[in-house]
DNA sequence: CCACGGCCGGAAATATTTTTCAGAGGTGAT
DNA sequence: ATCACCTCTGAAAAATATTTCCGGCCGTGG
């Protein structure tokens, strides 16, 4: 953490035996780039005319000026380079060059201020820019109250029950079935036996196989869809120790749960399904699952994991081409 | 120079004698500051040796080095100026001086949003809620530099094809497969006529059916899996309008890419693989171009979501029942 | 009317950035 | 193992940008 504010002068360059002449080295009154408007105004009155000229320009648009090398900007404000330089020391800069790299920086805080209409829905019209940084930060909403509102002491007792289960089955239907798939990819690469139905019959006669120590999951949004419902009821009646992860924690999946995980549920609209932000939220608690899983076996799941890593290596296409 | 990447093979197939296709280039791709840390990681595994070096030191300290000239900077990392000025222009900058300038910004915006919050890594100890709050702030990361990352104009053109693509085939494999379904289903879902293949034979086949006017999507996030490359070649080789989702803008996969949809890369660990990260910023980027296709076709795609919502709630169990 | 003094811009001097170029080091093929 | 080739790298040249210097201009006062 060395954010030691350094000088302003970094002395490469000229060899160490002559030093001809330096300028001091005592940033006289190194501004902050906010104030920098404001100093403008209170040194106007003992500038020249054409000084005046070169202040206000940078105070009218600092962003546009930071873009200017001295020749440049002294063109826009009908005077010479000199008066710029001259301008810029009395704003209390060392030289045009760090003037510049202050008005950089106040642009980009000008900049970052004016973004307040992320938390609007997102419009039909929007730009497509807009729509990136309202799902963004939709999504990361999305995160924040999962995370929140997730019961470590439920996920302590999910991962605990999948640490020592002899196979996992997970049950997911459409978006939720892909999560499923997710956690069971995830699970398999450390060395766990788990898979992920996607067909509500099978998932039903395979719950029927498991017994005390085994781990069912359901993943459901609603809490009520019946093809997932169902094997995990199967799981359960068969001793199974049941997990569901879902937005509904009064719904009806969770009377067949030993754990019962909750996924947040944000506003959704017609621009902005259901499906996008309980999804988000479903990927977070089983991360949360697998990670604390490999936390508890981590001597066995550390080199699974690499394992993986190296097999999949060798499906890519070679370095060189290009 | 410009790298621009060269003129690509011709399809050995029906040679039509088109004008050579070319990627959309967002050539000078001035990224937003906020952007820049995430640019450095996604950009690092193409870099040499020398140019990460600066790069790294770039984005440990932006306030220092915008404080350094390009042969302070070449010193403090132990290279050379041409190595500096290099690894400017691979960030997306014309020059060295326009880093600086854009390095000063983002201290600047540093500076006045503190962001206090330690992001340590998650260690194989860590209680439960502190990994619940870690993989949330890293998601959350994640999906802040994804959205800051990402181009809006090849987003734009991917949408403006896939809206009037007659038939869109996606390909992924392995956790990209799970993103590629995702996307699928929820095109379908507004009545587009999208598939995601998960067998790469099965795909290739598909592809030689995809002519003009229709869309590929291949997701990888290493660039150079090739069973999801192969697809996306023989489609662009047909016509097709090809669009690649990867975390490397520079692999092999943007070879056959039409428009090229950079996902970020976040740092990984040994308890936090990459499919983590990788997963969550491409589902950000897919979700834009759904809802950018909605956008779009509104009249048609309203009712369409609608009707499928309408659909889902009969696969529910009976209220009642509890 | 002339001398004075500060402001101003042109141009030289200096510093910085960019480009060029050739050697170093590595990679893959034979 | 050797060789050809290719990329990376830094030194130095070339190009730009910045700073300094200097002399002219203009208003003011003697």
């Amino acid at each position: 953490m060395n954010e030691v504010k350094e000088s302003f002068r970094e002395g490469g360059g000229d060899g160490d035996g002559a030093a001809p002449r330096r300028r001091t080295e005592t940033a006289a009154a190194a501004p902050a780039p906010a104030a920098l408007t404001a100093k403008v105004r209170t040194l106007a009155p003992s500038m020249t005319r054409s000084m005046q000229r070169v202040a206000e320009a940078v105070a009218a648009d600092p962003a546009g000026c930071a873009a200017l090398t001295v020749t440049g900007l002294a063109e826009l404000t009908g005077t010479s380079e000199a008066t710029v330089v001259r301008t810029a020391r009395l704003l209390g800069y060392p030289g045009y060059r760090d003037l510049r790299l202050a008005l950089a920086g106040l642009a980009a805080q000008q900049q970052s201020g004016r973004s307040p209409a992320v938390t609007a829905d997102i419009a039909v019209d929007d730009p497509i820019a807009e729509v990136v940084a309202k799902l963004a930060h939709d999504e990361q909403q999305t995160l924040a109250d999962t995370a929140a509102a997730l019961d470590t002491v439920q996920l302590g007792a999910a991962v605990t029950a999948l640490t020592a289960a002899r196979r996992t089955d997970i049950y997911g239907i459409g978006a939720s079935g892909l999560v499923a798939q997710d956690l069971a990819q995830k699970l398999l690469r450390i060395g766990l036996v788990a898979h992920a139905h996607h067909d509500p019959h099978l998932a039903v006669t395979g719950a029927v196989q498991l017994r005390a120590g085994d781990v069912a999951i359901a993943i459901t949004h609603s809490g009520s869809t019946s093809d997932v419902i169902e094997p995990l009821r199967v799981a359960f009646d068969h001793g199974a120790t049941t997990i569901a992860i879902t937005g509904r924690p009064d719904g009806p999946v969770t009377q067949y749960a030993d754990h019962v995980l909750t996924t947040s549920t944000a506003r959704e609209s017609e621009l902005r399904p259901a499906a996008m932000s309980s999804r988000t939220s479903q990927l977070l608690v089983i991360d949360c699952l697998f990670t604390g899983v490999t936390q508890r076996t981590y001597e066995t799941a550390a080199p699974a994991l690499a394992a993986s890593y190296e097999a999949l290596v060798h499906r890519r296409v070679p370095r060189g081409l290009r």
